[in-house]
DNA sequence: CAGACATATGAGCACTTGCTCAAATGAATG
DNA sequence: CATTCATTTGAGCAAGTGCTCATATGTCTG
């Protein structure tokens, strides 16, 4: 089967190693994952996709809404673009951006839902 | 109320920017939400966190698991931990690594799942 | 207490990232 | 067709990130 080694120290349980080794995805899918959530790890794409919840809006608007250059969110949109988060439509001279995708809305509210939870976690604690 | 301009652009609407002004959560939350997710997009960090799905693992066996060095391993727990998305308990010499909270758990498996089902509309898309 | 083993930590460095600024594109309008 | 408005794009730069390497900490054992 595996003639590795599969020693990594004294004490460790080759058998246990291996049962991960087994479940664990592919590193390409892993690292997918990875870039999936990069996407949601800058402060002002998790802004943008959060006011496209409510509704479509130019890239002006959003820029107006954060209070951002019209180029720094242009650059951010055409991020989430690429990735098929957002997508647009032209209306003459004016471009409205939209969420491409519901699976959008239901990743950034679970963990907004968790980021809730762990504050009130951490009031209980510690009411200070 | 709110006396500022609002003006984006010639054609915005004051009034949706100002309703999607005011469903938006604070910045302060917002960006904690950005930074959540950045615990994630990085795939070190995200073999991590799935290897331990299955069961507890001391550092150098995760170590061993990944390929990696037992020192970067340990950074990224650090961050890890901080974050308290991992906790540790120590056996004598070794530290056994394990998930803090479910949450984790559910968090990643919906990035992941979001992710195979757009790999397969990819493919039915363009079977090439 | 010296040595070995498991882990943690800090400095340093290559690489990435998100912004700004200037300039280009693209569509309407006179 | 020149001008204006909305947006895009590219270069450049400051800040952040994840690794390596060397060293420190902490625990057990003889």
């Amino acid at each position: 089967m595996n003639s590795e080694p599969l020693h990594a120290c004294a004490h460790t349980d080759a058998a246990i190693l291996n049962k991960v080794r087994q479940e664990l995805p592919t590193d390409e899918l892993l690292c997918d994952l990875a870039d999936l959530y990069r996407l949601f790890a800058d402060s002002t794409r998790v802004k943008i996709l959060f006011s496209l919840f409510e509704s479509e809006m130019c890239v002006c608007a959003i820029a107006e809404l954060l209070g951002m250059t019209q180029s720094a969110i242009s650059h951010q949109l055409r991020i989430l673009r690429d990735a098929n988060l957002v997508a647009n439509r032209r209306d003459g001279k004016t471009i409205y951006y939209f969420l491409a995708d519901d699976h959008v809305r239901s990743i950034i509210m679970q963990g907004f839902e968790h980021l809730l939870e762990a504050r009130d976690g951490e009031k209980e604690e510690d009411p200070a």
